[in-house]
RNA sequence: GCCCUCGUAGCUCAGUGGAUAGAGCUCUCCCCUCCUAAGGGAGAGGUCACAGGUUCGAUUCCUGUCGAGGGCGCCA
């Protein structure tokens, strides 16, 4: 029962031009969609490409394409026009078929069909968000987390088997501040004054774990402040000193605690960890995969990925440090994988997490970075190729940063001083859905203005209540009706006709195409703009044509489309992690 | 200096190797005895930054110029 327009022309064309051209070969015919409705319903400019190789005027090409075209009952008309273009009129009952095929494969509408049993799914994996769990989440990884979610799920719809990862930084630098944070907050509360440094976590949600550890284990970890200060190197003004001091006062909380650092430590890192997870999953955000890059160094993958490199001949020693020759693979400088003191750097870790990717047999990896990351890609991707992978299997996407504004105003945020909104703080304030919608209503390579005030309202300036009420209002006709939706599926369709019911339908048949494309280039926003303007169309119907009427026949059609509308507002919103509600 | 992104209506932004480049906001006018007016209709608004090139055809692809923003650690 399913009829596809594009590829029935495509047929169509085929077989004209094998009597017009005999043994022409074609790579792809291309029917598209006219931008102006006068054009028809579909157009193919096939005979301009085919101009040159024929050696003919495109305009007679097309005309004697249209002479052989077979015989079709979906199509009422195929004429020449403009330069070349064939231009096809459908029969209206090809045009509203889409309504029964909506109605039949409901949530699966939009779904890729696989062409044959055989047909498998490629497994990709979508790696997003990633932050250090140093804090919490704030509204930049609110961006990262909207667009990598509806990202993973659109390649899902797209026929894809997705694996959504979070990638926790748990072994690096930045944890070891967080905890000595932690541990120098827990020992002020003991009144063992040790001053705070500026390159500390300054968060209140620090003082709040040191009271936590403070209230399981009292005095257990306090040991007195000048024996912390003892060889600490003292704190003044300018930055490598502040470095210096802070490293410091890690070696010292090493020392002084032993054994027991590691209780800090894990109680810091799994507490930023379980309210970032709990933050994300509010948000409808979830993940199917949560790798520790500490893994990567207690399973021993960063020394063989640094050996295999080494062994490829890609590492050489200077100045006591390991480097990696990325420069051969396209980086405009070599980097460093282990520094002169033995640790590895970041880098080294990441290479051997990029090579584990590929040996889980992902085909494609998507990674989500913020877009300050941007100098990471040639080396990551250099590091791939040193190892023997295919680099164009890892696709980075980068997302831009996001500035609120309030009142017309920047909010102002800075990250290390504590002094930023966090998402749950915009959750609270706009609510999850206007929430996602608005990440999505800008290209993730642009930067993004959040405009709260507009987020906020409830009114038809807000693109989110604009969509979301289009399916409130098939649910209240439904309500009205209070008939059995399921029985709309056999209704006769003939009788919508309006132009604006074939423009509706016309919309709705293009959502698989909308989701394959936003698919293919990891648009998401694309999805977010399609259904503004399938809301537009359908709001614009149902204010001119009552669904509702007496007429049985025209009630049950214009029934069907609406519900048909609502089917397709309700997956596209899902997409979107937007909920679809049946009431405003 | 090098690299990345961007330049489209007064504002915020979509879009495409094709025909007369779109939407929202703003402004003007209009539409509920009627399924939610959180809606709709009409009008106004453009040298797609500029200059070359590729092409049957360029706002789209390539190069350059100008302008805006961002990134360039043995940090993560």
């Amino acid at each position: 029962m399913s009829f596809d327009p594009k590829s029935h022309l495509a047929d169509l064309l085929r077989t004209a031009l094998a009597s017009v051209a005999p043994g022409q070969q074609i790579a792809d015919i291309v029917i598209e969609r006219p931008r102006d409705p006068s054009h028809g319903d579909f157009a193919s400019n096939l005979a301009m490409q085919l101009a040159r190789e024929l050696k003919a005027n495109p305009r007679q090409i097309a005309e004697r394409l249209v002479h052989e075209l077979p015989v079709s009952g979906w199509v009422d008309k195929a004429e020449v026009a403009g330069a070349g273009f064939i231009n096809f009129r459908l029969a209206a009952a090809a045009k509203t078929q889409v309504v029964k095929e909506v109605l039949v494969r409901g949530p699966d509408y939009g779904k890729r069909l696989a062409a044959s049993p055989a047909d498998k799914r490629p497994k990709m994996q979508v790696e997003f968000v990633s932050a250090n769990p140093t804090g919490p989440m704030h509204v930049g990884h609110g961006r990262g987390a909207a667009f990598g979610a509806s990202l993973a799920c659109l390649l899902t719809y797209a026929g894809n088997d997705v694996c959504r990862e979070y990638y926790v930084n748990d072994a690096g630098r930045q944890m070891d501040i967080l905890a000595v944070s932690t541990w120098l907050r827990y020992l002020d509360l003991h009144g063992e004054k040790v001053p705070f440094p500026p390159n500390c976590y300054q968060g209140d949600y620090v003082k709040d774990m040191a009271e936590q550890i403070r209230g399981a284990h009292g005095e257990r970890y306090v040991h007195p402040a000048a024996a912390v200060l003892a060889c600490v190197p003292p704190l003044n003004g300018d930055d490598g000193d502040a470095d210096a001091h802070l490293d410091g006062l890690i070696a010292a909380a090493k020392d002084l605690l032993g054994e027991e650092w590691h209780y800090i430590h894990q109680h810091a890192l799994s507490e930023q960890l379980a309210d970032g997870r709990e933050d994300l999953e509010e948000y409808g955000v979830h993940f199917d995969c949560w790798f520790s890059e500490r893994s990567l160094f207690d399973t021993g993958m960063v020394d063989k990925a640094v050996a295999e490199l080494e062994k490829r001949g890609h590492i050489y020693v200077q100045n006591g440090a390991k480097w990696f020759r990325s420069t051969d693979f396209g980086d405009e400088k070599d980097r460093v994988v282990q520094r002169d003191n033995g640790l590895y750097t970041y880098f080294a870790s990441d290479i051997a997490y990029h090579a584990n990717k590929f040996e889980r047999g992902f085909e494609k990896v998507i990674d989500v970075w913020g877009a300050d990351h941007h100098g990471y890609i040639a080396r990551v991707k250099g590091a791939l190729k040193a190892l023997g992978h295919d680099p164009d299997r890892l696709v980075v996407v980068l997302v831009q940063f996001v500035s609120l504004f309030r009142n017309g105003a920047k909010a102002s945020m800075s990250t290390r001083s504590g002094e930023y909104v966090t998402l749950r703080e915009l959750r609270d304030e706009v609510g999850n859905d206007a929430c996602r919608f608005f990440y999505l209503l800008r290209k993730q390579d642009q930067s993004l203005d959040f405009d709260l005030d507009l987020a906020k309202s409830q009114s038809n300036d807000n693109p989110v209540y604009y969509v979301q009420y289009a399916h409130a209002r098939v649910c209240s006709v439904l309500q009205q009706w209070d008939g059995e939706v399921k029985s709309l599926v056999d209704t006769n369709l003939a009788p919508l006709a309006s132009e604006r019911e074939l423009a509706l339908c016309a919309r709705l048949r293009e959502f698989p195409d909308m989701i394959e494309a936003a698919a293919r280039d990891y648009a998401p926003h694309s999805l977010a703009f399609y259904l503004r303007d399938l809301a537009a169309d359908f709001h614009a119907w149902y204010n001119a044509e009552r669904v509702l009427v007496d007429d049985a026949a025209v009630k049950n059609a214009r029934l069907a489309l609406a519900v048909a509308v609502r089917r397709v507002i309700a997956n596209g919103l899902h997409i979107l992690g937007v909920t679809a509600p049946e009431h405003m």
